[in-house]
DNA sequence: TTGTAGGCGTTATCAA
DNA sequence: TTGATAACGCCTACAA
């Protein structure tokens, strides 16, 4: 004795039409042109409408428009706050448009990317946002080229084969180390991993530019990797740091990005290493808990909201301009320094 | 001159079909039963989908088939690390079933929630998971009489319409508050708000069953309303604290997640108000960034991803089983002391 | 093994 | 103002 009917296939206009009494058209009108129908036949089949508990087929109306009025964007990892201030000036954008986002989270893996991009793809959204596992992969391409605009966002690609922001990494590795160096350290550990990721390698370069700049010799930067950019694995590199004999050990840190300064600040505290004093450190994106953290923590700071918003109208203007040539739109980032550096 | 074809119609199987020289109807068994076809046959079909660009139109499938293979969850704060604990969970849950999971963020806002469930129910999902901004909502009844399981997380309704996973807050309210009672605090703030929120009235009520337990009079507990449950509201809290007499100043604060704890935190550190010694400081939900914050902060531990899972796995059940009653699932929360209360 | 036909629900066109 | 009809793309009987 089932209590609901699972199969139950729900009213559609032309049950509404029924009754109603009313053509299958006129229902019609009453939804998309309610101008064009009587006030007393509007009533009587919005009634019929009400009753039958009907819901618009979207499947069916795409299907009929050839498009949807979605946006989406598969997030690296929902999990970091950088990404959801990402995904929030998106949002913004897209309420602007008139367009719903959707969010995907592809939680660092390749494979649940893919069948993210594939999925949305076969519901031909208008646009796709995506922060890739690897902005190098084909499937990016196979999605453009089939004809769904695609927009990398916090990633750039080699060739320029797609609309991108990003923000100058480069730069803010080069920030993060000179602010280190113009602090006196001379023994600086560069945290982050793994090390094929494009970010990774971008800010070490930019620290490394620093570094040379200074006259200092390249050893003075301690590579210190890791399998994720995450809390705990910041926790490990701290521990991993304090296994070092005291006068190899760095007297400063640079984080490829907060989580991963936050977890190494906090085994320092824990393990009673004093911040600034005996270990100094850099944090990258100046997420919200940056400066709630246990010593507020200096930071290279992106224009997190900015980089959604301007993806959003990258993607909205592929969608919708003829005209449209793809554009790499780079922001610069801006150092926040704070007492995790400031003695 | 148009870079492109903006209204290019993307390849159907029947273009596929002709550029392949065979049926339509062989092109869908291609798809759907590929043994059923000869390899040549295949690999010509193959060929032409590939050279054409094809892409299932999922509305066509859908329309045909009558339903969707994903599951949504409607946030109601995607930058708070609870819900997106959450959403992990709920998606690993998916993916165990096959379905992919959609995020969309409300933002606490009733009526993008609103929109939100409108189109999720007109795109037939399987489910619908939401937080929703007032539990009590009759679009909530709306869209579950019309046919979509609707599984409410994280809150609790009045009737037993719907399943739902929720965690005792009044038990969660009672720790918190026993925990600084046992440590000697009479003067005890309370911060949250807006106060029609359920958990800030559960938790509260907790609060002061513990505080009546005690012994203790009513007046111990001091309510600071906050305007949001946001880091940024928490500082404010604490300079309203602050301005007190110091005579009649809290000596601890319970703060309704922690969020605001951290905020609240950041701002004793800054005016140099020690924690614990001179104000204790107890949050709720024990995110990631509790552990790591300024002074480890003493927190109540939800099971988010259980949560998560638990509501997935309701959905789904009531999605797929003609015999599905409702239920209202409660967890238990627990205390995790750490240095924010501990001298 | 392959081909043909009908229908899913909506919308728009056209005729009444 | 209202009603009939065709089409969107896919899938599955059923027929060849």
């Amino acid at each position: 004795m089932p209590h609901r009917d699972l199969g139950a296939r729900s009213a559609s206009v032309k049950d509404v039409a029924a009754a109603a009494g009313v053509s299958l058209g006129t229902v019609s009108n009453v939804l998309n042109r309610p101008d064009r129908v009587s006030p007393e036949t509007r009533e009587k089949v919005q009634r019929a409408m009400l009753d039958l508990g009907f819901v618009r087929n979207e499947s069916a109306r795409q299907l009929r428009a050839g498009s949807s009025r979605t946006l989406a964007y598969v997030m690296l990892d929902a999990a970091n706050p950088f990404f959801t201030d990402v995904a929030s000036g998106i949002d913004e954008a897209a309420e602007s448009a008139d367009l719903s986002l959707v969010l995907c989270n592809s939680r660092n893996s390749a494979e649940r990317e893919l069948s993210h991009l594939a999925l949305l793809e076969q519901q031909r959204v208008q646009g796709i946002l995506v922060t890739p596992v690897d902005p190098e992969s084909p499937m990016l391409d196979e999605v453009a080229r089939r004809g769904t605009p695609v927009v990398v966002v916090d990633r750039t690609r080699a060739d320029q084969s797609f609309c991108s922001v990003a923000v100058d990494d480069v730069l803010g590795g080069r920030l993060a180390a000179e602010h280190l160096i113009d602090r006196g350290h001379t023994r600086i550990a560069y945290v982050g991993g793994p090390s094929h990721l494009g970010q990774f390698r971008d800010r070490l370069q930019g620290a490394r530019e620093a570094i040379a700049a200074a006259g200092m010799p390249e050893d003075s930067l301690n590579l210190v990797e890791t399998a994720a950019m995450t809390v705990v694995e910041g926790r490990e590199a701290g521990s991993r740091l304090a296994g070092l004999p005291a006068r190899r050990r760095p007297t400063a840190a640079f984080c490829v990005n907060d989580l991963l300064a936050l977890g190494l600040l906090q085994h320092a505290i824990t393990s009673g290493v004093r911040v600034p004093e005996e270990l100094a450190i850099v944090g990258y994106d100046d997420i919200e808990f940056a400066a709630a953290a246990a010593v507020p923590l200096t930071s290279v700071r992106q224009p997190r909201q900015l980089l959604g918003r301007t993806a959003a109208e990258l993607v909205l203007d592929e969608a919708t301009n003829a005209e449209h040539t793809h554009r790499q739109v780079l922001f610069t980032p801006e150092l926040v320094a704070r007492s995790s550096t400031l003695a």
